[in-house]
DNA sequence: TGTACTGTAATAAATTGTATTACAGTTTTG
DNA sequence: CAAAACTGTAATACAATTTATTACAGTACA
């Protein structure tokens, strides 16, 4: 897997601490990657309405809304992986019983597993988890 | 992610079809793939103790006891990654407060949504999951 | 001894993820 | 109005990972 989560959740926990915009030059000194990536990431949770972001000089990125009213949930939905525990890449073979069924159980099987970790991500707020930080 | 828990579950559930054994180029044929991948993908569920082999003419694989008796939490654990939602390869800044404490408290968090992954996984058979094909 | 397997490694090809650079567009400020 | 400091986005290059292929040694059976 790759770190979409983990970078969306550092930039969430660093905006979670101010009231005032960060530039993306300033989130990417956190990270210590490149303010770009930062900018891209930025769009998921953007689109996803966790962060606004305004232009020009004086302009970057901050929280929506206060970091109680969001929950890892919503980070988690922002990057979700089309699927959970991956896909093989492989078509299987349709003349065989298991092959020809196979991806759609498994795909209800995800649909069970993320149904689930969504539920307990939502019982954790942004707030709880930047907390955490001393 | 990579497609090593959908390989190893339609290993599984393939195996659980039958008391007898499957050789690697069977299941391939299934998989469509290639029958080295589905012998280092064997290796996994071997090690873990789900099924066995025998070499030699004759020789294959076939579950160590009756898919009743084996769970999804185990044909999980055989394959499991190293972090369930992804890390990062950056190495945070250790200069800034969320920077030096954010994997840490990550893998707590990850510690969290794999338990709870497992005890779900854990309430589903192999069995229940193969009697699902038709 | 030949046949049909597993076990494993080496290597190649393909795919994906990450990094870098560049620049157009926006807003503020002097 | 022009410079400064940003965002937004694309193009491209680089790195890492995943998947595929091939080969062959080892094992067991007939």
């Amino acid at each position: 897997m790759n770190g979409r989560f983990p970078i969306a959740i550092h930039i969430m926990t660093l905006l979670s601490y101010t009231e005032q915009k960060l530039s993306s030059d300033y989130i990417a000194g956190s990270l210590n990657i490149n303010p770009a990536l930062v900018r891209k990431a930025l769009r998921d949770l953007i689109a996803h309405g966790l962060v606004v972001s305004k232009e020009g000089k004086t302009g970057g990125y901050q929280l929506s809304r206060s970091a109680e009213k969001i929950s890892l949930a919503e980070i988690y939905e922002s990057v979700k992986p089309v699927a959970i525990l991956g896909v093989s890449k492989n078509t299987p073979n349709p003349g065989c019983p298991v092959g020809r069924q196979i991806t759609n159980h498994l795909n209800l099987l995800y649909q069970g597993i993320d149904a689930h970790l969504e539920k307990q991500l939502a019982g954790e707020s942004l707030k709880t988890f930047s907390n955490k930080f001393t």
